[in-house]
DNA sequence: GTAATACGATACGGAACGGTCTCGTCTCGT
DNA sequence: ACGAGACGAGACCGTTCCGTATCGTATTAC
């Protein structure tokens, strides 16, 4: 222990006084590394992915990989958690007019993706592993969060019968957008979003 | 497993003009082998399945598995297609009660499955398998069918009003369940079943 | 009994993959 | 100029796995 012989508590004017020595790290690789992480997600599942395949597609070696992440499960995390972009919910007063908007936001999203995503391989990861499990929590209450806004807002301006669980009516919002992309196969376009509204709402 | 002790007698003298010579086939191998596959389908998914599982698990060894099917994937899909188990929709006169008792069929069958199941792996097989991608189709389409009929009864009696549409309404019925199923984790009873449907119908 | 086949067990070749390491090159700060 | 560390490429090792082959035993028909 040092004895305070001189100094009052220096105040720690350097935020980041240690700068390594030698080449620094190209932060394009990190990107092109996570990108080509989600591109191969896409295309075949958390389990035909490769470290090799993921660095192929990069243009970097694997020792660029491993230099950044511990191991293959610790990217696949970073690359999912990467992909959770939000999105809010508008108050126009009207329930209808809210989640029309808000659900014509996703559609616009659905079809600029391709229609490819990475949340089948979410769920089936999720099913055996608890740390994908969490992720998997994570992103669904953040996808539900902004329904819930506007549903709370529309039941205390009585647009919703006080007696309805808020929590199933986010399932039957949800639900069904979710079913058409990870089953039926469904197209998800205006049209739906308003025959699922005119049914619901 | 042990072939058995005593002969397994079989009154069936002959169906089967063509017998072949030998010993034939242990029936029970085929079964302990199917289910030793969605077994372990459910607990690890399809990515870390493996026949050597199978045969330790089915107490078989991969010779017999090898004997049936020609390749891991022929066993997967007919391990797979083996749980299509059909069920049918009542005839009460009423939409709601039919609903509620065809749901309530369902919801106890996964009380009894214990929540686990295999369609999270087969979603995400089927995302870079056409072959799965048939069989869950396929799946799906069976499993609406009692619902669409249910349906159509109900709009031929004016329960639902001739303009919606029915591929929707499918969708609100049945998307808030998968949804629950596969992504919220949320509880699938018969409270639940209620709420649904008196936001639905 | 004999031939034919199924059975469990296990060895094996070949392939894919994860993770580590080395090599020669490049790009920084000093 | 020099040292340190990042870089791409790829060799390397251990592991896992598929699918085949073999062995000794068990079970059937004839």
């Amino acid at each position: 222990m040092a004895p305070p012989a001189t100094s009052p508590a220096s105040p720690t004017n350097d935020v980041r006084p240690t700068r390594r020595p030698g080449r620094p790290r190209d932060a394009r690789c990190d990107h092109a590394i996570l990108q080509a992480t989600l591109d191969m997600l896409v295309e075949g599942g958390a389990a035909n992915l490769s470290i090799d395949g993921v660095a192929a597609r990069a243009g970097v070696g694997k020792a660029t990989i491993y230099r950044r992440w511990s191991s293959r499960e610790a990217l696949l995390l970073e690359a999912i958690g990467s992909d959770t972009t939000m999105m809010d919910m508008p108050d126009t007063g009207s329930l209808r007019t809210d989640l029309e908007v808000y659900f014509g936001g996703l559609v616009e999203r659905f079809a600029k993706s391709g229609g490819s995503d990475v949340l089948p391989h979410l769920i089936e990861a999720a099913c055996y592993d608890a740390e994908v499990r969490g992720s998997l929590d994570e992103y669904v209450a953040k996808r539900q969060t902004p329904v819930r806004t506007a549903l709370q807002r529309a039941q205390q301006r009585g647009e919703i019968a006080p007696g309805i669980d808020l929590k199933v009516m986010i399932d039957v919002l949800v639900g069904p957008v979710i079913y058409r992309r990870l089953l039926t196969g469904g197209r998800i376009d205006r049209p739906f979003i308003r025959k699922l509204l005119d049914i619901v709402l």
